[in-house]
DNA sequence: GAACCCATGTAAGTTGTTACATGATTGA
DNA sequence: TCAATCATGTAACAACTTACATGGGTTC
């Protein structure tokens, strides 16, 4: 039930046409919401059967199979009373955690290969989360200046904010993913068999 | 297809019944993978249709119902391929992000009852996973006990850490949550309408 | 004998993925 | 004119949720 809102929350920014949702949807990390096209299309038509969007052709030209939808009153309430309501958080679901915990059978040099990519996938979503971030700071981000536009000059900074806030969060999660993924890079070279165990060494990784 | 993953590997440790499986994989986040019981009893017919596992009565009587699983080699050798393959980062999806950021259009109450909310839940996340922690380090933890017990002694520490280290990095994504969610209300506070507006006073949290 | 946990199942519906399909427009 | 991108759609399937359904065993 989250993507109807998060499509009444990307046009309570601005119209826009199925495509265009679906390509930000897509650009995989830097969207808080992942969707493909075909979930898209037909959700948009869902809303606009149901009042909460209307579509129009593009006023640009006569062009034959875009749409644009944009949310109405009712669609606004309806995106208001979901803000609104206490979030639900979702059990979770980890890949990457349930098959740490089983790798240990598996050799040492596996472990490491899974926590390398580990690293190497969160080092790219941090640097993803940061462009955004120099965007939003900076007021160059596209979707941020077309939400200031049609607000008032003093909300600027709240709703600014909000959003830095949120990929701040995201750009965190991402340090401390690859601290981690570090971290027990570091405890599992005790276990590599070219080197010495050393059994003076405590495990740093031990305890709360 | 990650499920039946998360049940050969639950049951690489010990074979269990469906409903054994449901429980720990419910205690929602006591787990890294969530299933309810409607998903977890069909999987297992179709583990067993492929050879992946096989069921036996219970020892202790002749219970009617009730059937144990077991791993086969089969589902060993199935469960090994998949530990070896690189696992594939799903798209990220996230309701309380998403809300955040559409959040700059209600009042400043409701952003923060949502934060604090935030808060709370990642709070009592941590409790969670600092008493399994807890369980793992004293080497009271029962499933990590049974895995130990069908593994040499110097396999030990490579097992309970690896367990230790996933439920390390679950404990400080809460921790760095809950320091996020305070970060931002503090933040907010600024725009709290009794109190003056402070001009002076920077935003700590702009800025990479 | 009522309440509660053990134990397993099905059915209907929603959500999300992957693949197939089509055609227009734009720029090299 | 070829390729890329714009633009929308459907179909089949997989994954997951919620609700309904049943019955045994234990304990107060």
């Amino acid at each position: 039930m989250s993507l109807r809102y998060a499509l009444l929350g990307f046009l309570s920014t601005e119209g826009a046409s199925g495509y265009v949702i679906a390509r930000e949807f897509s650009e995989s990390m830097g969207w808080f919401w992942h969707a493909s096209h075909s979930q898209i299309y037909p959700e948009l038509r869902r809303l606009e059967d149901e009042g909460m969007v209307w579509s129009h052709p593009p006023d640009d030209n006569g062009g034959r199979t875009k749409r644009i939808y944009e949310i109405s009153d009712q669609g606004r309430a309806e995106l208001n009373a979901w803000l609104s309501e206490d979030i639900s958080y979702p059990p979770s679901r980890d890949p990457e955690r349930t098959k740490l915990i089983y790798l240990d059978a598996m050799p040492v040099e596996t472990i490491r290969r899974h926590l390398e990519r580990h690293r190497s996938h969160y080092e790219w979503l941090l640097d993803v989360y940061r462009e955004q971030l120099r965007q939003v700071d900076s007021r160059t981000h596209p979707r941020l200046r077309k939400r200031l536009a049609a607000r008032p000059a003093e909300e600027h900074e709240l709703v600014a904010g909000l959003k830095a806030l949120a990929l701040q969060g995201n750009a965190e999660r991402a340090r401390r993913e690859i601290a981690w993924a570090e971290d027990a890079m570091s405890w599992l070279s005790r276990f590599d068999e070219d080197t010495q165990p050393k059994p003076g060494i405590e495990n740093t990784l031990e305890g709360t």
